[in-house]
DNA sequence: AGCGATTATATTGTATGCAATGAAATGGGT
DNA sequence: ACCCATTTCATTGCATACAATATAATCGCT
């Protein structure tokens, strides 16, 4: 009876959360991004709304395929939130005269002035995590090794 | 002017992208749960309601708040994906006899037969995602250290 | 027994995410 | 110039997530 026990526990063992990778990361980027809600709450931002105005402030100027592929998004979730940004006021959108397909995204004056708010969030954060650095660094190199992993899948599938 | 221009940047580093934790995490956990896709698609699950089978395949009965505690979820997520593995017929929702406020999971008998045909995924994801198996022992590692952390400063809240 | 505090779910509102589809603009080949 | 394939964005439908609030049941204290 109890070897039977085994051989069934042995065979779905695989099952087991605690066995899986994908259930620490699913887990992770969860906390991680609800961590970062009250220090976002003061710049009126989400999460998204965030990294979105971070690569605009890098690129200053991008249609919103650009933007989708930094952050691994669609229009079907960039779209709205644009909107939004726009409604904000921190960014403005229009369509190239050159080729009226693309919607250009680029910041206000007013979206550039947040920009001097957000650069408290990261150390914020940093301390809020107390993660140490060496794991953070190692944590850092294994996630985008995953994530070119990633990336090459989907490029092949095209 | 050049100085200028890299004191500028020196400024605002911290705020892009590549300099942070989060966005990886961020992107490989979406990525992770899209390439499940197609393999729960065979057994009429989304991501989110695997795990929530995998818990309940290991402790058969459970009640919300365990499995949120399990899932770092909430009422709010898990109060409409519970009655939606129930209209598919793999789990049982009744309130506990003892204590009326607790909502009781249970499997049924084709919630039981799934994992049968669960026990494939972890398998097939693990040759899609081609990792390096030393690699997936440290991210392993890392995520739960971090995971670790973020559940004691939840606590301290408390 | 009575009642205020606590606990467990449910509900509501807001914001993602993504697949699938639609619509408009552009490009390429004839 | 014309037509068809491609590209870019928008829309729709479905499924999370989570904060805030509501509701019902239970507990603790007197």
């Amino acid at each position: 009876m109890d070897k039977e026990m085994n051989v069934s526990q042995e065979k779905y063992s695989c099952l087991r959360l605690e066995n899986q990778l994908c259930f620490p990361l699913y887990a992770c980027a969860k906390e991680v991004v609800r961590s970062y809600k009250p220090f976002l709450a003061r710049l009126d931002l989400t999460y998204t709304q965030y990294i979105t105005m971070m690569v605009l402030w890098e690129r200053k100027q991008m249609n919103v395929k650009e933007i989708g592929e930094c952050l691994y998004l669609d229009s079907g979730t960039l779209t709205p939130l644009l909107k939004k940004l726009e409604q904000k006021g921190f960014i403005r959108r229009h369509r190239s005269k050159e080729d009226e397909r693309n919607l250009l995204i680029s910041i206000t004056p007013e979206g550039e002035a947040l920009r001097d708010e957000a650069v408290a969030v990261p150390g914020e954060m940093k301390a809020c995590m107390s993660l140490d650095p060496e794991d953070a660094a190692s944590l850092y190199t294994l996630l985008y090794k995953f994530l070119d992993k990633c990336q090459e899948r989907r490029n092949l599938d095209k």
